[in-house]
DNA sequence: TTCAATACCATGCGCCGGTATGTATTATGC
DNA sequence: GCATAATACATACCGGCGCATGGTATTGAA
């Protein structure tokens, strides 16, 4: 069974009321993006898991909402392949994990980031748009 | 471990060489888009397997070189769901089997078309290309 | 005092694309 | 004439990864 979300486009929608999720997206096509996502709003500045989601949440228009179940293991992912590093702050008597960019994360980064204009052109390109294949 | 597959751009090529293969690109970027490219491809007309993975490798540039073990089970998939129908013909004595978009195929690969839009703008919001969310 | 928000983490499920393999026919190359 | 490639279908297994779930702990608002 194929599961969707609904996105509700209002910042003063009350809480009770599920906020913010991706608008009617399939969620499998973040398969695979999700690091990319993360290493990208990390190389803007050393960063913590929770933030790391409002951001995510911001800069794509209020359409991806990181579940913690995604963003955790991401994040581990990312540092046990030395993409990542991370320390310890205390703020407000919360601890926080702060993740940044390795050298060598941004060169991955890079690559990655042509990689995904690559693959979006030739999704257009299948799909006829505009955009796709020369 | 990740995977990479390299492109060689060039139809001249000995066919010992492996040619049309994704260009540098994550595989797994491809989560989802699959059943996407198929129907997008089918709904120009109806059309079989083999013919199928050379119209999305002939569209995507080159990008996208589907193997029989995404090809045929997405097909079966969207065949379960109602999306695509199939009917048999025999070609040189070689059997074929056409698929067809559904009349709520098509309306589901409509659906499809613009959530991808979406999540590509989405993606392009997070990476702070052009084309993002506005 | 109860709930929401903040902040981290681990575990297990399920989907789905890739590899590998099998079968069969036709076309090509040596 | 025989091997190989291309055409054409199919399935079994593996592995990656997003997500649901559940757990711990602190702060602040209702």
């Amino acid at each position: 069974m194929r599961r969707y979300v609904l996105c509700i486009e209002a910042q003063s929608i009350v809480s009770s009321v599920e906020p913010f999720r991706l608008v009617l997206m399939q969620s499998s096509f973040l398969n695979g993006t999700v690091e990319l996502l993360l290493m990208a709003v990390i190389a803007d500045g050393p960063n913590y898991g929770y933030e790391i989601t409002q951001a995510v949440l911001a800069r794509s228009g209020g359409r991806f909402d990181l579940k913690e179940g995604s963003l955790y293991p991401a994040l581990h992912r990312l540092e046990r392949e030395k993409l990542l590093e991370s320390y310890w702050t205390e703020h407000d008597g919360r601890r926080r994990k702060y993740y940044k960019v390795t050298a060598v994360g941004r060169k991955t980064l890079a690559a990655r980031r042509s990689e995904w204009q690559t693959f979006a052109e030739g999704v257009k390109g299948v799909l006829g748009l505009e955009g796709g294949p020369a």
